[in-house]
DNA sequence: TTTGATGCAAAGACTTTGCATGCTT
DNA sequence: AAGCATGCAAAGTCTTTGCATCAAA
């Protein structure tokens, strides 16, 4: 798992992928990594100073950005509900990241707006039900080559 | 399919889920219907007042969430790329809208993060694929009740 | 030392909102 | 005639960018 992720190994993981390893990096990196939500650039940031990380909301955007490029996260589908929810947070809107590699299923809560991933085992079976034949087909008819999923179930408490 | 709708029908249609008949709306729903991109608010607006319908963005935007409040329509997932495309245009950024219902599969590209759907008859192969045993264990797991998924292929053309 | 990252602030894009006016029902 | 939809413009978010400064390699 990504969870337990030290300096060193940061650093290495940092070089091995052409970045540069830096104190606002090794933050962001570590805050997504650490989480199974997936925040927006703006929730890292707040989260990120309040716990007294001294950065720009702009760095933060540059460093996922950076981070994405790299292979090390990457973006989601943004959008969650229009509407600011009853504490007044606008949760929903801006881009949401991941720190987590490979395909997997996300769970989208319907009214809030909130992205989780499903847990691993539930997912795989989910991702291991989906027969590899259909895909080439699809790529084969419509001339692309399918380089990852993304797949989200949207879905309310249960009544 | 939704994509013949003449004026009578969706007089009935936007009756059946208690909207107002509007020329604007009309054109609106009718735009969305018709494509099986996906446009973002700003590319239907553009695209509508390029024909010579006159309306304002903002109506363009209101009349997009009373079709998705009522069910007429679904806001998708936004974000593609960051960077605007050899044209300029910024073509990825902002939300998309789909008026077709139920649930069916997307083919983003990877490259202009342009949206679309999988052909009916590719995209259901792939959805009856998915047993309902996950879903259902992933919903008692978890709590929930999974409304419906999103599932987008993220696909770059074949080499 | 060189190169790339950061911070700040400003600019830009996307989206929502308030209010007067107009149109559907 | 009543009430909702529209248009406009203004305000609010979210995101990117330019440039001077600073830190990693």
């Amino acid at each position: 798992m990504t969870g337990k992720m030290d300096q060193p190994e940061l650093s290495e993981l940092f070089a091995r992928h052409g970045l540069r390893c830096t104190r606002q990096r090794k933050a962001v990196y570590h805050a997504l990594a650490r989480t199974c939500d997936h925040p927006t650039a703006g929730q890292l940031h707040r989260q990120l100073t309040d716990r007294g990380q001294s950065m720009s909301l702009a760095t933060v955007y540059n460093t996922l950005e950076a981070l994405c490029k790299s292979g090390l996260a990457q973006r989601l589908s943004g959008n969650g509900p229009l509407t600011p929810d009853s504490t007044g947070n606008t949760s929903g809107s801006g881009s949401r990241y991941d720190a987590t590699l490979g395909d997997h299923v996300h769970i989208r809560c319907a009214c809030t707006g909130k992205l989780h991933d499903v847990p691993h085992g539930l997912g795989q079976k989910f991702l291991d039900a989906i027969p590899k034949r259909v895909l080439e087909e699809i790529e084969h008819d419509l001339g692309v080559k399918v380089d990852h999923l993304q797949i989200e179930l949207v879905a309310k408490p249960a009544q």
